[in-house]
DNA sequence: CCAGCCTCTTGATGCATGTCAAGAAAGATT
DNA sequence: AATCTTTCTTGACATGCATCAAGAGGCTGG
């Protein structure tokens, strides 16, 4: 189960300060008063249900958003075929990034459960980015941050076997978990099958196989969208188990 | 053949007003003042030969290069794996903002060919930005656009056929030629088979075969690494072809 | 509580692409 | 020019995953 130890976002102002994400979330480091000034252009938290859309790709850039709970999946739709999620987004992550260079958002965003959002409006952060080296720091961070992640999936995607991305995935997962105090060994999936498939350049029926497989290894166990790992190690080596393929 | 019409450095400063870049560089559209202090921080174009690295991975990061002319690829060492090519950069292209976040590079950039690159220490670039929000929003608009390249190439690794993935590869590289002012229809590859199939994330046999498949069809022809491209509506069908896999 | 829908599982089959192997072309070195 | 090395081509074969299909399980709303 995802927890629900999560804000019930305060009346008033969105109050970083006190947010539990304090320490993950974008404004990290700020100090006291420019933290405050952040605080003040960052809108209060919106509820999205599940399956709401945040963002629409193509829609004018405007804004980006920070996840204070819940999930959400980014993806993007291309000619006739059917979107390719590019992204899962947790707590402390940040949407939106891709949409400043064109003035619109490249990708669609949705919420994947009951989720809230911080909405920080890009002309008033980037004012204030002015003024305040650490923040444009910290946008700059995010940015590589979400490049090297990129980077990381197209290793992923190239040549690497259904088992190896799976197991990549969910000790990806896991850590992401872990680093937010959750426990890493048992969590909620709260994507679809059919949403890992389209991440992980699979179908959804591979998906599910290779998950059977885990199970039948004894590495995991999986029922419905709640799963346990019990070899996290064995894991670890079937994600980075040498395969093939590839260049200089 | 890759024209040499490239500009032979001039001795003295960079001189971006001069340079046949300047409609598609970094310093596109700043105020001539502002030009002037980005060509004082601009270092002089430093010549590469073919399979010279010009940022290692892991080595901490001190500068973005711009690509004046030649063409360089990007690749990410993994564990034991050998490299995958995540991009070829060609002129104009800025190199090393993956380096930003983590102040290391991520990923090596090693020359195709003889190369030059102008180079731009990060921490004076990031001075001046702070002076000048046109640059500002440069370097933004720079990674962002990058975002949306390695997106697009999730995309193609994901669940698309090699002709598809080399159909799309070949467009793209046409158009940043014609970009460029050179021939849509006739280029130098200064790639190897075994990186464009790294890149692409196929085994160099299938480049080969997929290409000479494409000959057959009349769509181009090939010789060693130069490529003539005969039909090029053919070409950007295939590439765009309905496949299949993804989800909502 | 049942009906209907959506998501997931499992099985059978085929094909695209990886793997292995051998040799041809093209460049580099002497 | 001759030799060596690297890059590219082509063939035969194997296999991992997509595809098609059927049905089970779990929610939702009447």
């Amino acid at each position: 189960m995802m927890p629900q130890t999560v804000p019930r976002p305060a009346a008033g102002a969105a109050r970083c300060k006190r947010c539990i994400l304090h320490a993950r979330c974008l404004p990290l480091g700020l100090e006291q008063d420019a933290l405050q000034s952040f605080d003040a252009i960052l809108q209060l938290p919106r509820p999205l249900k599940r399956g709401e859309t945040l963002v629409r790709q193509g829609d004018p850039f405007t804004s980006l958003y920070v996840v204070r709970s819940g999930s959400l999946k980014q993806s993007l739709a291309q000619d006739g075929q059917r979107g390719q999620v590019l992204n899962f987004y947790l707590a402390g992550e940040i949407v939106g990034l891709d949409g400043i260079g064109e003035q619109r958002y490249h990708s669609s965003v949705v919420a994947l459960e009951a989720t809230f959002v911080c909405k920080l409006p890009f002309t008033r952060l980037e004012d204030l980015a002015e003024r305040v080296p650490g923040l444009r720091g910290q946008l700059y961070r995010c940015m590589s941050r979400e490049l090297r992640n990129d980077q990381r999936m197209l290793c992923l995607l190239s040549g690497r076997t259904a088992e190896q991305r799976l197991a990549s995935f969910l000790i990806g997962l896991s850590e992401r978990f872990r680093s937010r105090g959750y426990s890493l060994y048992r969590f909620h999936l709260s994507m679809s099958r059919s949403d890992i498939a389209s991440y992980l350049g699979l179908v959804l029926e591979t998906v599910s196989r290779t998950l059977a497989r885990f199970q039948e290894q004894g590495i995991l166990s999986v029922s419905g969208r709640e799963l346990a790992i019990h070899d996290h190690e064995a894991l670890s080596m079937l994600a980075w188990e040498n395969s093939s393929a590839g260049a200089t």
